[in-house]
DNA sequence: ATAGCAATCGAACGTTCGGACGCTAAGGTG
DNA sequence: CACCTTAGCGTCCGAACGTTCGATTGCTAT
């Protein structure tokens, strides 16, 4: 073979791995990603792979940023032109359900599976996860906030609330896609939101 | 050491093992249990661990089964007695969340668990997984469905849709207390379910 | 032209995994 | 008492794990 030498080529090296190490590890886990099995699939040695990275963990930790990136594209990007408050969270769902619904991820929510391996084991990787929800948590809260202050909202109200619900709604979306294979579910959860957000 | 032989100390050896598993499997996952570290941690050697199972997928669907004993104790018995119906699903709800609150299992709910981790590799774990969701999802649905005929809900609530909203307000619990370690948690489930079921 | 840097390789490391084997010793049964 | 079953032990195996190391190769700046 014909090994890459130049910083460019590397980087290219460098996305290909993390594009293949999201696509394993949405199916399996970030654990379930290993360095043999980077190696194998990308036809290069285990110390290539890990060479871009240092560690697992930091692999981990990358592959975490890669598919935040890919959020973001996929369901904050297309809603920033969105006016805020209301239709900004109307608009907010909606491409959250899609985004589970079209399967950005063959796994289901890449950061719900992440939340439920890693909230037992401290560790930086635990850390990131629960950052990155965090951040979501307060942008929905934060329209929700500006939704209540326009009066878009039934009084009363708490954003706290509305986002833990909504949380919830997705969360219950998800399972029922990945474990049951529901086609039903999106429409389920488009359906709750709609109780909760008006049409 | 003094090896048991008598087939009463060897189910008594059966359940220390099982009941330390369900500990290791609902901190770590079913994937982090091993061999090793249960004979280490019973003070016995791997192949006494595993000639009571015959294989660790075994072992597996018999912790899956300890574990839906303890949920049945502590979510479904409290509950029978209890009128079907609206008072049913209320009090079901109540215990679910109080089960999630009480650290039941260190790692959350077990089966949330299961079903984020195996969700996506075919074989008789996951299968055992989604038919104990679906039992207690049709639990859900033919309380709610008593509640409905005796016009005790809102009309038009369709069963289906009260048990996939209540799935997802317990799963935001789950979430919000085992990544977030939020003391706050269970008083949302709760204001959640009421606002579905009334006080 | 040459020195240096970085990407990548191949090989080896120590560990851990699930599992298989043969053995011992005790209980239960005739 | 004799026999059979079996709980449990100790040991071993092949595979896979993450990580480290030196060697090789090609690009780039001097």
């Amino acid at each position: 073979m014909s090994p890459r030498h130049s910083a460019a080529e590397a980087m290219q090296t460098r996305d290909a791995i993390l594009d293949r190490s999201v696509a394993i590890a949405s199916a399996e886990g970030l654990e379930g990603l290993t360095i043999g099995r980077l190696a194998a699939e990308l036809g290069m040695s285990k110390s290539g792979v890990i060479g871009h990275f240092g560690s697992k963990e930091a692999l981990q930790l990358a592959v975490l940023d890669r598919a935040g990136e890919v959020f973001r594209t996929e369901v904050w990007e297309p809603v920033r032109a969105t006016p805020p408050g209301l239709p900004r969270l109307r608009a907010l769902c909606e491409e959250w359900i899609s985004y589970l619904e079209r399967g950005v991820f063959p796994g289901g929510c890449f950061f719900v599976a992440a939340a439920h391996e890693f909230d037992g084991r401290p560790g930086a990787v635990r850390d990131a996860v629960e950052a990155r929800f965090d951040a979501w948590r307060g942008r929905l809260v934060k329209e929700a906030g500006r939704a209540a202050e326009a009066g878009d909202l039934p009084d009363g109200t708490e954003p706290e609330q509305l986002a833990f619900e909504l949380m919830g709604v997705v969360m219950a979306a998800n399972h029922a896609v990945q474990l049951h294979r529901d086609p039903q579910a999106p429409a389920r959860a488009r359906r709750a939101v709609r109780a909760k957000l008006g049409a």
